[in-house]
DNA sequence: CTAATATCAGGACAACTGATATAT
DNA sequence: CATATATCAGTTTTCCTGATATTA
């Protein structure tokens, strides 16, 4: 066997376990990566627009990876639920500035989706800080993979 | 900050990565993970068969994480194309055994999946060895907290 | 005029749940 | 009778593509 087929052979092997592990992933992110009703699609905007204070549907379709359409779905439903609110850019008329609603502001601020946060609970119950940090040392090399 | 705290926050943050990234690879995943037409599940069960030589849908579906309904699905697709063949298993009634045709293994050992397969190339090109072997070390971390 | 934002409408895919027939 | 395998049928979720109005 080449060197080259070695090569070939290790990422073959990654790319299966990838798969594997992948496919379970995508199906139990669904119900694990929840804050107990809320999809984990939502979580991730709650927690964009607490850091970053505002934003517009394409900044977070851009931001997750996804079309602003679908984005547009996810943003109907915080702001059906009271969580996010929109309101005109004062410079780009075409724009809608999304910002958390004050009562969801608090919610957060009160921890109670840390407390929540399944995926968070079972990071902290099932792997060590020292595996943590590995874990959160691959997940660039996984992210480069899939942009 | 308690430590306890601490060591909330780290699991927070590193959820808050894996749900960007989870959510990114789930929508790739299914563009980068087939081969050619074949979409990435399929793949997985061929990979399995080839190894394993033969088995079940259940003992299947319990590999991959899925129902047997889900996994029904995906078998009938690849017998329609003729990639693996069923026949009953003479000790239990109840089982159909699932093996790859020689078509397909003569296909698979040809190294023509290895040529084609999108994932082990973006591996390939993308991540260095040493890269692939931190990720490799990081993938079961992954699957305990989905498992 | 071209590009970006947002939204409407319809569609595809991959998993799910529930129910059923058969065999152990 | 309880359990396991396989399959039929219908549903749900999530994101997709295409087309359109508006504004920069």
């Amino acid at each position: 066997m080449t060197e080259q087929e070695e090569r070939d052979d290790a990422a073959q092997a990654l790319a299966t376990e990838i798969r594997r592990i992948g496919g379970r992933l995508k199906r139990r992110l669904r119900e694990i990566s929840g804050v107990g009703d809320m999809p984990g699609s939502q979580i991730a905007v709650l927690l964009h627009l607490e850091s970053e204070g505002q934003a517009t549907i394409s900044d977070l379709a851009r931001a997750e990876g996804m079309r602003p359409q679908s984005m547009g779905a996810i943003i109907a439903a915080l702001e059906a639920a009271g969580h996010v609110q929109g309101r005109p850019d004062p410079a780009d008329g075409r724009r809608t500035l999304l910002s958390l609603t004050e009562r969801c502001a608090a919610w957060m601020q009160a921890g109670r989706i840390a407390r929540q946060d399944m995926l968070a609970g079972a990071i902290a119950a099932r792997l060590s800080p020292e595996e943590q940090t590995q874990l959160g040392a691959a997940l660039p090399l996984l992210a480069r993979l899939v942009e």
